[in-house]
RNA sequence: GGUCUGGUAGUUCAGUUGGUUAGAAUACAUGCCUGUCACGCAUGGGGUCGCGGGUUCGAGUCCCGUCCAGACCGCCA
């Protein structure tokens, strides 16, 4: 047996006993006479004592060559210390080693492994696991651990089956960009890797399986962010005979579930916009709404009033920053930059300070009085005390770049608490996106969402119009979920293949198997999928995704761990019949 | 595809207007230290200033290119 206890386990109860510890070299503090070294393992630290007196000469010695990081097993006796650390579990103990071996000695790590650690991102991810080893980030996927498990047992219990889908699958042309896995066997052929499961879990539905879930990778070939994965996890889910309601309700309680469970947050009923009232209230379809902030139109109060920059614009809308009017003028300006900067793209903002007195001081105090900035402060909501922040130009890109100011003030007046959540759900999402480039519409969710009943007819007459059986789900300002009810009628299916501009034969081959399936007796329903990498870090009160995923890839979709991607040999390329790509033709 | 920021000791960073031998902290090594726990003290080793080119009497510093990393826009049904 290579240990009796782990290194979290001992304390004042054990005293006197002899044990066996294994584990990692954590901390040596060598004081002449004495050596304190801090053993590591998952579970905790227990600290060895080795001196002159008490410890046999030879292991005295071997344990003054010991260093950062060594694997070693200590035998010895649990005594009380001399003087006691409060501050850890087993800061009542040390174990006084009579016998040393070194299991497995270490090079010198290439950065300390420290919660506070001295290594930067790249290197942390070059040694993946060494930074693993860090307490803190182990405890991001022990806590993610607890995340599923708690997913998993509410959904088994909710009667939901786990059932796996396939990740060799076929490429469609909507949507993201696919990973695509040549095949050996069938040349010049590929399979594509999924970007969700969603054909599958429907065909579970006409299957019968009636509620079904997975927690499954998704791949999508795209560019990366903070908060985006190449392959990425989701809690993929279905439910057979639903309507819009009972998907909400059934994950609304999936989600305060977890909140008692993993945060002791009890969340109330979650608060429901459209996404239309989303977009106009907080120019953004996932709003934070843990503080106000929210938009204010002011068109009709201040267009026309001798003001240019304003007359000509589309929307005149402003938000009204808390206890603002207090800024200095050089803050104020460093907005005005920060929101000209080329990543947001506004072309300036208007200032209204609501001072204290009732008075107002503006950067367009030469166009409108005191009587109009009233009216723009009732219009944003802004007290006596507040600045209000305008801006002007065409709707969309102008409630863009108000959200994005309106987040970006949010975050540093500290308004965005991570110990503090709130959830809510954006419903009635536009079925279809006009898109510019290829001059056709684009399903906003997915091919296979079912328009409203009410709005069938639009598919025929105004299909822009048409609204979409489809609902997010929004936490602390992050999308975590989005699903909608699915069509489960060929006709309408062929509809809507149509209006995204497949002709009849390029649907049938892409999705005959699904049409077909359609017209044996395929039930009714829908379901949700929700990212897990991002659920889990966000519960974990973090942004950054790439904490609580224990393997990343970086930027440019990266494992600089491994190294991966990487070329073929030419015998393995010509085996895949991709011999043009070889080096040496 | 684009915008921005960065790349200097093992590591994290500082380095002024272009000017002497490129610094600090930490890590590492050696020695001292009778209860440490961010131990302390002393000493020491450690540099392709990402790479290539240019300007200059002189470049870590300025210019051009390039590679790498990060953030963002486009993209992500």
């Amino acid at each position: 047996m290579l240990r009796s206890h782990h290194c979290g386990a001992l304390n004042e109860n054990h005293s006197n006993e002899e044990v066996t510890l294994a584990g990692w070299v954590q901390k040596i503090r060598n004081k002449g006479f004495i050596v304190w070294i801090d053993l590591r393992d998952r579970f905790g630290i227990t600290q060895l004592v080795f001196d002159e007196e008490r410890t046999p000469e030879a292991v005295y010695k071997e344990s003054l060559e010991l260093g950062r990081e060594d694997v070693i097993q200590i035998k010895g006796k649990v005594i009380e210390r001399e003087s006691k650390n409060p501050n850890m579990a087993s800061g009542g103990i040390e174990i006084l080693a009579r016998e040393l071996t070194v299991l497995n000695a270490s090079k010198t790590p290439p950065f300390t492994i420290e919660n506070q650690t001295d290594g930067g991102d790249e290197l942390r991810m070059q040694y993946r696991y060494l930074d693993l080893r860090r307490t803190l980030v182990r405890e991001n996927l022990i806590f993610r651990h607890k995340v599923t498990m708690a997913v998993r047992n509410f959904l088994s219990q909710a009667e939901f089956i786990d059932v796996e889908t396939p990740y060799l699958i076929k490429s469609t042309p909507e949507g993201a960009r696919d990973f695509v896995v040549p095949s050996r066997m069938n040349s010049g052929q590929f399979y594509a890797l999924p970007q969700s499961p969603q054909t599958f879990k429907q065909l579970l539905m006409i299957a019968g399986f009636d509620k079904y879930f997975q927690i499954v990778k998704c791949f999508r070939d795209e560019d990366l962010r903070a908060d985006r994965q190449p392959e990425f996890t989701q809690i993929d889910c279905e439910m057979t005979f639903v309507e819009q309601e009972d998907v909400l309700f059934q994950f609304e309680a999936m989600i305060q579930h977890l909140l008692k469970e993993i945060k002791g947050v009890e969340l109330g009923d979650f608060p429901r916009v459209t996404f239309a009232e989303a977009m106009k209230k907080y120019g953004n379809d996932k709003p934070d709404i843990r503080f106000g902030m929210t938009f204010g139109e002011l068109n009709a109060l201040a267009q026309n009033k001798g003001f240019n920059v304003f007359d000509s614009q589309e929307l005149v809308v402003g938000i009204a920053v808390a206890e603002g009017a207090n800024m200095t003028r050089k803050e104020i300006d460093g907005w005005i930059e920060w929101v000209k900067r080329p990543q947001i793209g506004a072309k300036g903002l208007v200032w209204v300070k609501c001072n204290e007195d009732g008075s107002y001081k503006s950067s367009v105090d030469k166009f409108f009085g005191s009587e109009d900035l009233s009216q723009w402060a009732t219009a944003t909501g802004a007290n006596a005390g507040d600045l209000i922040f305008v801006m002007a130009g065409p709707a969309q890109a102008t409630r863009a770049q108000l959200s994005a100011l309106r987040m970006e003030i949010a975050e540093q007046m500290g308004l965005r608490k991570p110990d503090e959540f709130a959830a809510l759900w954006v419903t009635d999402f536009p079925l279809l996106e006009w898109d510019d480039e290829t001059q056709r519409y684009h399903a906003m969710h997915h091919p296979f969402t079912a328009p409203k009943k009410e709005d069938i007819d639009l598919l025929e007459s105004d299909p822009a119009n048409a609204k979409a059986n489809a609902y997010d789900l929004v936490l602390n300002g992050n999308e975590i979920g989005g699903g909608s009810i699915r069509i489960h009628d060929t006709a309408l299916q062929e509809k809507m293949f149509d209006l995204l501009g497949f002709t009849e034969k390029e649907a049938q081959e892409q999705f005959g198997f699904l049409m077909d399936a359609f017209q044996y007796g395929a039930p009714p329903h829908g379901g949700i999928a929700l990212g897990l990498d991002r659920l889990v870090a966000i519960l974990g009160g973090s942004e950054t995704i790439r904490d609580f995923i224990a393997f990343p890839k970086n930027n440019n979709g990266r494992d600089v761990m491994i190294n991966a991607p990487a070329v073929l040999e030419d015998g393995q390329l010509e085996e895949l019949y991709l011999k043009s790509l070889s080096k040496n033709p």
